[in-house]
DNA sequence: CTGAAAGCGCTTACAG
DNA sequence: CTGAAAGCGCTTACAG
């Protein structure tokens, strides 16, 4: 049915029943898959929905049944990280492929600025979706909460900064900073220097107490000298490097809570002369596709981006689906895939 | 309003009217922002609203007003591609923005497999969304084409490889990859492999061709065994390389579809014992963040994805507001940035 | 400027 | 197994 502009009007299921000589509420029920319909009915009910082309009209279905079927994954992040950093990619394709399966759709929204984020907030209490996905949360993020707090269902990845009163799925940090550090300890080197993540995320904070945790277990004192900050990006990674090198030129190790601040840490050891890993050695986080790209290839803690999104969904989905009150908390284990860069023994699956 | 399942049970307008004691009507039109209303009348409407923590229902909006303010962004891609290239999320992050200011929403649709694609259609036009943003499109998809006969707005991300009967930006792939092989054949290469991308998306066949055009000019000669083909990923660039290598050992020059190919170009190079860019010179495609993580940088093509994606909303919602049935081509140039992978003068905007 | 009423296209008891 | 009817929460002429 064409229109003045042009538009082709959606044939309704009204329609789909007069030509079948049904009722709307059969059209409904074969629509919907209800085995209480006649096999005969129902054969010529979908020969009409073929031929009238009929696809029904979520907005209706939804009003209804309170369901949208989609779900919003919310990034609070600005733009230099988000298309930098391979790991928002990878959690959101998690994300996608679990809600693929279960036939939901991703509504993904990335909120650059707080301001942004707080504009949301309308949107994501409007029915619009049935549950909400958010990570790379930042200080004292109160969307979550605001959330739980109307009854929509919420999952966050990475442990929220301010404790948790939501699931969530987070990774083994600083039990990965710690194996991170190890290595390094018993490849010998004694000046191990840390570039960390941002303090306003628990992902920099729990790496970085890793790092101290192995040190102070080796029995080296700890030394603020040797800490330097980062914002996960490749940049931040350069010059929390060359701050590192001009306070402690005796460095002999590092262990940088991400990938992408080790190419630029890795880069700065290079321009200033030193071997890696002879001189520095050198250890990442993430094991994303980066570490295949330096010269040398990095020695990383791998972390799982694709499992926490496909756990993200399904926990969201106990809540959706069970009503199920309880808070839960999946923790998803690291490993050390050792390369070049730190001169060790490397693994079989590096 | 708590219900049985612990689920808050949203405020409805009329709910607010009765509250305010005015109208359902006079409450839509505040809520609207409708000027013909009383401003006593509105600030009182609008301190209930607070207070009832009223949110409009979106699915009752749009049955009756057709419109969704959401745009459905369909990319038909492997896992492997989009979290390895940061190409996809650069575009996204162009749309994003662009439809966060148009406070419109991005329903993300990502389709690993023709099934997966074919599973959207009744979803693209079930209304949830106003238009559709489709990129990366491979062979003769014929998605584009189906929702436009069905009057559903949408716009395309490079060339459609069978042409367009819908508006699309493109990036001028020709040209761009014309320049960067003029570069090194002004540095003195003459025996100037490609690795090409694929041959059933517009972007790896425009490139090759603009390879095969610049070594015209120059009046050499094409030699099929000078050229390779690889999917944009690093692990084809890898292979590529390593035919090119295994049929013309004299290579003193490559340009490569894109620089997540010249990654793994690159490598096979180093290991060959060949050096960069005294041996080889090599140009990549794209300036994408990778550029700056080889060792050495890469001398890319710069294409801009994020105004990709920005002119794509606009040319979408060109469609979708003033109903223009016009197909509109806008096309994106080119830049070349020289670092040191080619050897050539280094550009300032390297 | 304001309100009563119809209608958007579905689903879902309810009755048969 | 099937249908008539109510209702989901809005917007929008229409009348005043």
């Amino acid at each position: 049915m064409r229109q003045r502009d042009g538009q082709t009007r959606a044939t309704t299921m009204g329609e789909v029943a007069r030509a079948a000589g049904v009722s709307q509420s059969t059209v409904s029920r074969v629509v919907n898959g209800n085995p209480r319909v006649d096999a005969d009915v129902r054969r010529k009910v979908e020969r009409h929905i073929r031929r009238l082309g009929y696809v029904p009209n979520m907005a209706a279905r939804t009003l209804v049944t309170r369901r949208s079927d989609s779900v919003g994954v919310v990034i609070p992040e600005p733009a230099s990280r988000i298309f930098g950093d391979p790991f928002f990619a990878q959690v959101l394709r998690g994300i996608s492929g679990a809600l693929n399966a279960r036939r939901q759709r991703l509504v993904l929204l990335i909120a650059e600025t707080e301001e942004q984020e707080r504009g949301l907030a309308p949107y994501l209490m409007a029915g619009h979706v049935d549950g909400i996905i958010m990570y790379s949360l930042h200080g004292d993020d109160r969307l979550p909460d605001v959330l739980r707090r109307r009854g929509i269902p919420v999952v966050v990845g990475g442990l929220p900064p301010h404790g948790a009163h939501v699931s969530f799925v987070d990774t083994d940090n600083a039990g990965g900073a710690t194996t991170g550090v190890a290595h390094l300890l018993e490849l010998g080197r004694r000046v191990i220097a840390t570039i960390a993540g941002p303090q306003d995320m628990t992902a920099g904070v729990d790496r970085l107490e890793g790092y101290r945790d192995a040190l102070r277990v080796a029995g080296l004192e700890a030394d603020e000298a040797l800490v330097a900050y980062g914002e996960f990006t490749r940049e931040s990674g350069v010059r929390a490097m060359s701050e590192l090198l001009a306070r402690r030129p005796d460095i002999d190790g590092v262990f940088v809570a991400s990938d992408l601040m080790a190419s630029g840490a890795l880069e700065v050891l290079r321009a200033s002369g030193r071997r890696v890993p002879q001189d520095v050695a050198l250890v990442g986080f993430d094991d994303s596709p980066i570490a295949l790209m330096t010269e040398p290839t990095l020695t990383s803690v791998r972390q799982s981006p694709e499992i926490m999104g496909r756990e993200l969904v399904e926990l969201l989905f106990g809540r959706i689906e069970a009503r199920d009150p309880v808070i839960r908390r999946v923790m998803l284990a690291t490993e050390l895939v050792i390369r070049r860069s730190s001169g060790g023994q490397p693994s079989i699956n590096a």
